[in-house]
DNA sequence: CCATACAATGGGACCGGTTCCATGAAGGGG
DNA sequence: CCCCTTCATGGAACCGGTCCCATTGTATGG
């Protein structure tokens, strides 16, 4: 059917082998062999199998990443970085969505395999005990993004510093009695940043000696519907917040929309800052902590390629820069 | 390194050929054998490598996705439906994003061969000639979605239609002067799907003896805010429109945008109308055309799949429904 | 009881590359 | 001029499966 290495070799009267030396440019071949060989190559229009390239070499020349809820706007731009990433060192990509436990559980049962894949890149998935087991009998390089393991390379940003500047920000305006919004903990498909932006945000209340009453931490599952039920529900209080710090802007809008089901006017009735800087911050004019997305993926890339190409592999944890993004939904309180 | 199939037929005491007559279910092996077989799978904990298995089947297991612009959540979901289709068939996925040109070229020369993938699907970009060629030389099962040719399966969603059902229903409402803003055409990495929706709208204008001033049309790239400058230029005439048709939710968010800086209100001033039925429009109130994004990527995977198995091929050109979301942005003129 | 058919099975050839080793030719030094 | 090294090269072996064919053993019918 195709075109085969043994094709070539006969039209150019050469021995396979020659031609896999011109191939994959090796010396020790004799400059006017090569001509005839590339010529070969191009009068037959042949391309090498990469699956018998695979075979033979023992390497899939291939990079799995295993993303939950590739609806979230950040979860793509994760992926676009390193799909950009892998496209140019010439490795392919297959992806892996996870949406619903079951589907998690098989893709870490059946894809840490040396044989299926060169490396694995985890997005926003914390592995569990049995999960990193898997992983590390495999042996297989793995970098986590925006995910952690004490064990393992992972690509991060420093999201208790992220709770906190949001905080401080707000503290700074003159808000005493701010609140919070964000996922909730310990689901099996959880975002474990929630949590920690969460700490950050208490850290930074401490420190100003503010109360963080339990009535102003409101937590749900991470749609902008429930958020703003939330943001209602906190609000309907005889000493509501003038401030909320939400762990994602999709949570953000939501409670905009709650502000604004209530009739309250953002920022002059309430602040509220956001997480991500996607670009529906920017549209809603929404004050934001920014994290460089697309930046994330292309350095897990690096450091997988690194891996797999026997590197070094340096410090486990690489922290990303993180700022704030003030824009016009946060003033100081009324 | 990893178990092989002979280590397999060595601890069951029976030839290569029986353990692989066992892996795939073949009938004419002793219950007892397959038994003994199964026993020293689970013992080894033996996966058979999928590489082998490709070179020697001639087959990959991979199904190709060539799709624009990552970043448009349109394009996310129809990825969804697809990759949650493949996997469930025991397909691999891997996913070519482009968002230029160069890497337009490079994909459409490089993918379409069978040593490479069994499938390709393509999403938002009607192949060109020299692409055509490529794809029919190669041989390789091709499904369209949101694309067109005449000569290629394709699953699209009447865009013709999509633009009348928009206009009639704003001329239903009694609106006259009625604008349409939507992207340039013929750029190489344009969605033809603008120019239809522009189509049907004029249509549907025409079948109402309403004119459409070339002022009225507004042309640009994807962006809200492109949306919103062309917009407020419009409105920016002794003869403004009363309502305008966008080609996407993102350009209607840039719409309404614009009114909002004009000190217009929507639909109190100004009707308007996106299209894809995104989260965000449903956020915004937004009186949109609904296609099933989801759905053409499950729909496109389901008939690239009978083609690879060899079933008919039947209609080429498969139609998905469409519907519109009245919402808040649209309202009589005043 | 023997000829025949058929089910179960082992193992060689093959898929299309890479790698390594043996061979021959060319070149350099004594 | 001969010996030894070095370079270019062909081809066998291998990667780990699948498939087909030959062989063996058993059941069936005459």
């Amino acid at each position: 059917m195709g075109i085969t290495i043994a094709d070539v070799a006969r039209l150019a009267g050469v021995g396979r082998g020659t031609v896999s030396r011109v191939l994959n440019d090796r010396t020790n071949v004799d400059p006017a062999t090569r001509a005839r060989v590339l010529a070969a190559i191009r009068e037959l229009d042949f391309v090498p199998s990469p699956t018998a390239r695979r075979l033979s070499l023992q390497r899939t020349q291939t990079v799995a990443v295993i993303l939950p809820f590739l609806t979230r706007p950040s979860a793509v731009e994760r992926l676009r970085g390193i799909e950009l990433t892998l496209a140019a060192a010439g490795y392919d990509l297959i992806v892996f969505n996870v949406e619903t436990v079951d589907r998690r559980e098989a893709v870490f049962r059946d894809l840490p395999r040396p044989e299926r894949v060169d490396g694995l890149i985890v997005v926003s998935l914390s592995p569990h005990a049995s999960e990193l087991e898997r992983i590390q009998r495999s042996g297989l390089p793995t970098v986590l993004v925006d995910a952690h393991h004490r064990s393992l390379p992972r690509v991060v940003a420093d999201d208790v510093r992220g709770g906190r500047i949001a905080a401080e920000h707000l503290i700074k305006l003159g808000h005493r009695r701010i609140g919070f919004i964000g996922d909730i903990p310990r689901t099996p498909l959880a975002f474990t940043s929630s949590r920690l932006r969460l700490g950050g945000f208490r850290r930074a209340m401490a420190s100003a000696g503010l109360e963080v009453p339990a009535r102003l931490v409101g937590i749900g599952d991470h749609s902008r519907h429930r958020a703003s039920d939330l943001a209602r529900q906190m609000m309907d209080d005889r000493l509501p917040p003038t401030a909320i710090v939400c762990a994602s802007d999709t949570q953000a809008a939501g409670v905009l929309e709650g502000a604004s089901a209530l009739g309250m006017s953002v920022p002059a009735d309430l602040s509220v800052t956001g997480y991500d800087d996607l670009e529906l911050a920017d549209h809603l004019g929404l004050t934001t902590v920014s994290q460089p997305l697309f930046e994330s993926g292309v350095r897990a890339v690096q450091r997988l390629l690194t891996t797999i190409e026997g590197g070094p592999v340096g410090a486990l944890r690489e922290v990303q820069d993180i700022s704030l993004v003030i824009r016009r939904s946060t003033a100081p309180p009324a």
